[in-house]
DNA sequence: CTGTATCCTCATGGATACTG
DNA sequence: CAGTATCCATGAGGATACAG
């Protein structure tokens, strides 16, 4: 069995895991599943995220093409983030995620209880 | 709308977000999620992770209360390391999150060469 | 075989200030 | 409003050596 992971250049598995499983592209993903959202939106709906942060965030699911922008060249401008058909797919298993973490969330900190409790 | 990921005392999906995002979880989980592994199987399978990290990793999804691990007083030792009921539930959403991973690198990759173009 | 213990590097990401 | 630019702290994680 071939190593999960690899590195070669047919498995870039581990470059799109890490898009995945950095800190705010999961909450964003989730939150563009409800539908656009403008910038300011975004930023006042995912707690503690910086503008630094959520820039880079959008930046890198755009490249990815899995979001699109939007400019509205008004004043002030307005832009729009969006979910790309492919983006929408990841969506749904990052919500799916999302709801796994939510549910067994009292389960976990138990969990961790139960262990800091054993070993200490 | 409550703002997602809030850090109050019900909702901390941040920190179950951590976990399965961090750099080896996934992989492991998908892995045990065949059934159980050795230790040192599981190592040669996942490509690239240190002893250090495959122990820390293993560690932190037994804290939370999703591998279970089994010692075999042997010499030498054995360690079989399994999913917990809990554990199979979170692997099955997280093959899925691989199984995306894969059906859709090819189209990152496009993604990312077409965007780095056009910005360049 | 299955770890633990150190050391050290580097990238993630926060804070802050500034701009079209 | 929607960013960019800079600086900086922290910690994730690799390398290596050692141990039961």
């Amino acid at each position: 069995m071939r190593p999960i992971g690899a590195a070669d250049a047919t498995c870039q598995l581990r470059d799109v895991l890490d898009r995945v499983g950095d800190k705010w592209s999961v909450l964003v993903m989730a939150l563009l599943g409800g539908g656009p959202r403008r910038y300011s939106e975004l930023q006042r709906s995912i707690e503690g995220i910086s503008q630094r942060m959520l820039t880079l965030t959008l930046r890198s699911l755009e490249r990815d093409g899995l979001v699109e922008r939007t400019v509205t060249p008004t004043s002030p401008p307005r832009v729009d983030y969006a979910l790309t058909p492919v983006g929408e797919t990841l969506s749904v298993e990052v919500s799916s995620l999302i709801r796994w973490a939510e549910e067994h969330r009292e389960y976990v900190a138990t969990s961790r209880l139960r262990y800091d409790v054993q070993t200490s």
